[in-house]
DNA sequence: GCATTTCAGATGACAATGTCAACTCTTACG
DNA sequence: CGTAAGAGTTGACATTGTCATCTGAAATGC
């Protein structure tokens, strides 16, 4: 027998896959809080038992993602197997794969101004990520080099969102300016 | 006397300048075609004699934003007493002034998907960009670490604005990881 | 075991907004 | 001078976020 609270929180899941479906799918703009409701059971105005308002919905997802890139780095760096360099290129990967192929959600997880939940999900993920780059090039520099490699990936994912960062103008592509930066760490 | 099409294309500056002005003010969802008509002295509906919709206004904001930025750039490239090493360093931190000071006009020229004039402005934007990165690594490496310091100071700024880059976690900032990219580019 | 409270959810309503169709009126042009 | 063109206005409509109100079932207190 499902609980009423149990209930609630199935319906809150719901809202969440269903508002992360949208996104996905059509942006934005297909992101519709009577949508939503209809592909999670409810109705339109359901959302507003679990989340303060529209904003308050995509924060959260945004946050959840932020949460899931976090376990995935903590995974990664847990493997005593794997060598640190290579850690790193997964780690970055990562980053460029979520936003290739789900740039919606992408973008709304660097959205200004930023949600505070999120913004500690989003730091979280990060400090593996340091770990990782303080085995590389020492505790000292890794704060340096992890600021330098992580804008830089948010930069070629943007501007390669955006369409300007095409390869007949500038003759490279996002591999190749990754491995120049990755080739350019000091040995640790 | 003004004729019919001189008071249309003042119409049309009025209409460019007061959406601009209301984005600057108050972000995306500040410019409704309403206000838009009102502060230039029309209606809502008139916006659509000029524009297809207001997704076409926009988008030619950011083409307007992206040309005066490639004025900017073709004026510093012209001087010749300017060393080129300066010359660089001032584009790079217009780039970042924009991002600074107007941040949603500055999201707006990186929006995706990108209108076909917005992505030709941006492109002239960059010819001097690599005119003068020429003169400093040489012609064959412009191109490629043109594209890493574009990417780069992009991601700064997008980081910057969503809250990510802040100085206690990061213990640098845009200026130091800025002077770490200019100071590893080769010499020509 | 029953009365009461709580709370998820539904629904009606409303204002804001983008957009279109119909209309007006001035201006350019034959 | 008459006619066409087009800038601008206005009415209308669908969509959407949001709130107030209502409902019904589950949890809680006695």
């Amino acid at each position: 027998m499902i609980s009423r609270v149990e209930s609630a929180a199935a319906t809150r899941r719901s809202l969440l896959d269903a508002a992360a479906a949208l996104l996905n799918e059509g942006g934005p703009e297909a992101v519709t809080l009577r949508e939503v409701g209809s592909r999670a059971g409810v109705s339109r105005g359901a959302p507003y038992r679990h989340f303060h308002d529209k904003d308050d919905l995509l924060a959260a997802i945004a946050a959840e993602a932020w949460d899931r890139l976090a376990d995935e780095a903590v995974a990664l760096s847990a493997d005593p197997a794997r060598p640190a360099h290579d850690k790193l290129r997964d780690m970055l990967s990562g980053m460029l794969t979520i936003g290739r192929e789900k740039p919606h959600l992408y973008r709304l997880m660097h959205r200004a101004p930023a949600a505070e939940e999120m913004l500690r999900a989003a730091a979280r993920s990060q400090d593996p990520f340091l770990t990782v780059l303080s085995d590389l090039v020492g505790p000292d520099r890794a704060h340096h080099y992890g600021a330098l490699l992580l804008t830089s990936v948010h930069g070629i994912l943007g501007m390669e969102a955006s369409g300007q960062l095409s390869r007949e103008k500038w003759r490279t592509d996002a591999d190749e300016i990754l491995e120049t930066l990755l080739g350019a760490l000091p040995a640790g």
